[in-house]
RNA sequence: CGGGAUGUAGCGCAGUGGUAGCGCAUCAGUUUUGGGAACUGAGGGUCGCUGGUUCAAGUCCAGUCAUCCCGACCA
């Protein structure tokens, strides 16, 4: 009998029960969401934080399963780090201030601060650093499967965005980037496995890399209606360009007029229009033509950006250009300061401040308001330069200024040509193959691998011994996978107006066994069906409930297995069961002595 | 943190200032068993919390907490 653990034994609903539920419950929108608690797989404890019910722990052991072999496959070695991490490791990373509210944080009762981990980069890299002496200790993939805390500005769509969560997160350490590279390759290979494995289609997409160095980057997406990223692509095949829309460089599909100005420029009353859209209708004018200006601040810096008038600025563009990875929108003070005039009317002809200086505004930092000094750092945009008869703010109320001409009335300095600050969008060309535009699709991230580079082996000093004795750097690389993102994503893939369809990779049980019947005697047969079928070696979950059938068959729909065998009164009187495929709902019978070569045909996996 | 909404039985929801309700679920009994059964009976409530107005508050007012949806973070 196949009893040596839950993940591989059989059961009975009157042994292990459904948790299985009648209604949607009202604070459920999307699909995964609303089945997973309808089935019985999950319940929410508070915002964000979900128990799993037997089916789901059974579901996420297969899936961490899947994810081990692979990684282990790949050459990683698996590790379990703490989950309570010390605040001296995020204080040497500098993060400690940067995770800001997102992480959770204690103290212990020697009041020394704590925070649950929401990502372990510094907890491995000390890790390595302890252990990690030589070169010919390297290259090394260290990976784990554990809970991560992150206390989210906005939880939602159930398993999707948790508060808590299971993470598979690797991190490898490396000689030189020959090395990442090859780790990184390996990655992409497994990261590609494990999702098929899961019975999860994903895209592998170009991701903005961040601040820290232009290595590469690619996240896994998940397309769906529901997704957090817009990802534009070139199409869905295996060579097809595809990339997040933060990534994706800027090529427009129409031109911008390149005229030159021939009147000079001149300041025009625009009282109370202050959106580009509103100014161009007010001035008859094409957008096109516009200089959007679009202004930032954090502690440090004021950051002055002027755009295309018809598009959006990309934000992390613009923190990898400014080197700032924190930044909000200026507020309505420092744009009076900076540019002399109410929000609106701000443009590069005859502002009063310029690149580099150094500026007082009030710095309203929650409750105490106090003047501190601020760098001033303006940055065009590309598709800008050389233009004339271009339109903007005049920094001065209810005024613009019309016949700007890039190089007389304000110039692009040399050093900062060629920049790209615009977020890219559908129509818009495929970089590298003008002959294509862009695609837009929604995605969720279930994987993303990366080549972290040096910010933490520098950061924790771990240096290692080369060939020739000297003390060298090594450099890293960071994957990781959302594990319940991913069960809750298949469930987005996979499911009809009845339930889920569990592919039978990660399902629970391959069978669902609906057993009808009258009286124990009846319930004897088909108790003993259940152990001639558990004999063959099937996983198979058997519902023995005194049910009435209509409540058994839309459990079993509900929950989703793979395949539902039925026996009642045919397989009493003549030995028939009935076959029915989850997925297509095709129905075939069976006798006793035919299943078991129905089984190896189609159930053995 | 801004904008919007909701908190009433385990779940889903009604509820007009004047007796706390419905459906499902639960428990007991009888019948029923191939697509969410029927009947009879029973149990189950600090109407999120605190304060206020009123002869009287689930209902009106104020505050507060929680949850969800829309925007900035992320696997």
């Amino acid at each position: 009998m196949n009893q040596d653990n839950s993940r591989t034994s059989s059961k009975k609903a009157s042994e292990f029960p459904l948790f299985t539920v009648h209604d949607d419950p009202k604070d459920a929108v999307v699909a995964s969401h609303k089945l997973l608690i309808r089935a019985g797989f999950i319940r929410k404890q508070a915002s964000g934080f979900y128990t799993q019910m037997p089916f789901a722990v059974i579901i996420q052991q297969n899936i961490e399963n899947i994810i081990r072999d692979e990684m282990n496959k790949a050459g990683a070695i698996e590790v379990k780090l703490p989950v309570l991490t010390d605040a001296e490791l995020w204080k040497t990373s500098k993060r400690w201030e940067v995770m800001g509210s997102e992480m959770m944080r204690m103290t212990d009762r020697h009041k020394n601060p704590f925070a649950l981990g929401p990502t372990h980069e510094e907890s491995m890299t000390t890790l390595a650093a302890s252990f990690l002496k030589s070169y010919k200790q390297m290259p090394l993939n260290l990976y784990q499967i554990g809970l991560k805390y992150r206390d989210e500005i906005r939880p939602r769509y159930g398993l999707i965005r948790c508060r808590e969560f299971t993470m598979k997160d690797a991190y490898s350490f490396h000689m030189d980037d020959e090395s990442l590279d090859n780790t990184y390759q390996k990655m992409r290979v497994a990261y590609k496995n494990i999702f098929n494995r899961c019975g999860l289609q994903t895209i592998a997409v170009q991701a903005d890399s961040g601040a820290m160095g232009g290595s590469a980057s690619e996240e896994y997406m998940v397309p769906s209606e529901i997704g957090e990223e817009t990802l534009l692509v070139s199409g869905f095949e295996e060579n097809d360009y595809k990339s997040n829309s933060e990534k994706t460089e800027f090529i427009p599909s129409y031109s911008y007029e390149k005229n030159k100005s021939t009147a000079d420029a001149l300041k025009v009353e625009t009282p109370n229009v202050k959106t580009v859209e509103e100014v161009a209708a007010f001035l008859k004018a094409d957008i096109r033509n516009f200089i959007k200006t679009v202004i930032y601040e954090n502690v440090e810096t004021i950051l002055i950006c002027f755009i295309p008038g018809d598009r959006d600025i990309n934000e992390a563009k613009l923190k990898n250009i400014s080197g700032q990875s924190e930044f909000e929108m200026a507020s309505s003070e420092t744009i009076k300061i900076i540019t002399g005039a109410i929000p609106g009317f701000a443009g590069p002809f005859g502002l009063p401040v310029k690149h580099g200086q150094k500026i007082i505004v009030t710095n309203q930092d929650e409750s105490n308001t106090q003047k501190i000094e601020k760098e001033v750092r303006i940055y065009f945009d590309r598709n800008l330069e050389s233009r004339g008869n271009l339109i903007s703010g005049g920094n001065q109320n209810d005024t613009h200024c019309i016949n700007l001409q890039e190089g007389r009335d304000f110039s692009i300095p040399e050093n900062q040509k060629n920049l790209d600050l615009v977020l890219a969008r559908e129509g818009d060309l495929v970089p590298n193959h003008p002959e294509k535009k862009l695609l837009a699709t929604k995605g969720i991230e279930v994987g993303h691998i990366f080549k972290l580079g040096y910010k933490y082996t520098q950061a924790f000093k771990l240096t290692v011994l080369d060939k020739n004795g000297k003390a060298h750097t090594p450099t890293m690389g960071t994957y990781g996978i959302g594990v319940g993102r991913t069960m809750a994503t298949v469930v987005e893939q996979n499911h009809d107006e009845k339930g889920i369809i569990w592919p039978s990779s990660i399902s629970p049980f391959q069978v669902y066994l609906t057993g009808i019947f009258k009286g124990d005697e009846q319930k004897a047969v088909i108790d003993d069906l259940f152990e001639k079928l558990v004999n063959l070696g099937l996983k198979i979950y058997y519902d023995d409930r005194s049910e009435n059938p209509g409540v058994k068959f839309n459990d079993a729909d509900l929950v989703g297995f793979p395949w539902q065998f039925t026996a009642g009164k045919n397989f009493i009187n003549s030995g028939e069961i009935e076959i029915k495929n989850r997925r297509t709902g095709e129905k075939t019978m069976a006798s006793l002595d035919s299943i078991d070569k129905f089984i190896k045909d189609n159930l053995m996996i």
